[in-house]
DNA sequence: ACGTTTATTGTCATATTTGATAATTTACAC
DNA sequence: GTGTAAATTATCAAATATGACAATAAACGT
């Protein structure tokens, strides 16, 4: 044949190289040249392998969704396999800074801003919040059979909010007593449900 | 003398007008251009009144920091001005959408990934940041004297993330529900305390 | 060694963004 | 109406960002 392609491994490392940009400048301020110089590939190769500069975004998209999907998807199947304590494990997890990914992180601060003028992406990440809030409202199911769905929904949805605030505010630095704070916190919020 | 000075006027505009494109396309994606054309006058202009970009990005750091103390000063004056329902009122309109301002909140996410890359900034809201949450830790303090003030503050940065988080998330659209379930699960909070 | 396919490098034109400053106009006081 | 200070407009150069594509080099099978 010919010379073997390095595609995947190219698309990969332009893809993280991505992401580091976007988590540190932005959507609008990832631009192609901090991009090459950020993965040391010129930014023809960035071209040939991924496409322009919108290409690069709609892969960064797809990218971050199928990646949260699988993260939160190992927690959820791991804390289902649990017998009990499901709940406050999921805490001990989303809360700890060992399992936190501050790129991951950054990327869907700034999908979330550049939503504002892309109501394409704006749909795409309504979906993904529903998403893991549904997943927390699942375990929290489990562990508190009795208690009508309303309410663990409602909990779900500040356990939710009470981690993406933290784990948002991270790169702000010296957050670790709010991060204790907020832990706290998602532990009473989940304790007002009836065992 | 001379002509009359429109200069407060006129920076007034341009900040305004500044909030918006720094809401909509983050700190790096709001260009001078983009100002221009949101805020009617020339980039020439606004370079007369506001001088460069870096010093328009300081002027949009420092009107945010003290228009969010205003406002949540306002907050906290009259919640100290009631009798009693102090926090749960705070709750109300925390998360009243009528009490909402959109583009703040997005300038306030955009600033926060800019601290990224600037650290300056990143101080700057960290303690903006832990302002917030001492302000609603002591309007939980005069509802709730007895509890110990490590309860208090937890429950504060708790109220702080969900609030935080569902403002931020209020870009996607369509919110009403995990905005109604955000703020039930911040009187749940609340309500953990202890009379 | 040769052809083939892919990786990699190099180059160019164009558009956008920014900084800086000159030139002009406007409104007021006298 | 004239001087004056400020507003406004008009340009220019330089830097940066993007898109497109040509040219070269490298690795593989035969």
């Amino acid at each position: 044949m010919a010379r073997p392609s390095v595609k995947a491994e190219r698309t990969e490392e332009i893809l993280v190289a991505f992401e580091h940009c976007v988590a540190l400048y932005g959507v609008e301020g990832a631009t192609l040249e901090r991009l090459a110089s950020q993965s040391g590939l010129q930014r023809s190769l960035v071209r040939h392998y991924m496409g322009n500069r919108n290409d690069l975004i709609i892969a960064l998209v797809n990218r971050f969704l199928t990646q949260s999907s699988v993260t939160f998807g190992e927690l959820f199947n791991y804390l289902e396999s649990l017998n009990d304590d499901q709940a406050l494990t999921m805490i001990e997890m989303l809360f700890d800074t060992s399992y936190m990914n501050t790129t991951q992180t950054a990327v869907a601060s700034a999908l979330i801003i550049y939503s504002g003028s892309h109501l394409d992406i704006a749909n795409l990440l309504r979906i993904w919040v529903q998403d893991i809030e549904n997943g927390i409202a699942d375990v929290l199911k489990k562990a508190y059979e009795n208690e009508p769905n309303d309410n663990l929904q409602d909990v779900a949805a500040g356990v939710l909010g009470v981690y993406f605030n933290v784990d948002s505010l991270e790169v702000l630095g010296d957050m670790g007593k709010f991060r204790a704070r907020s832990k706290r916190s998602a532990v009473r919020l989940i304790k007002t449900l009836s065992q």
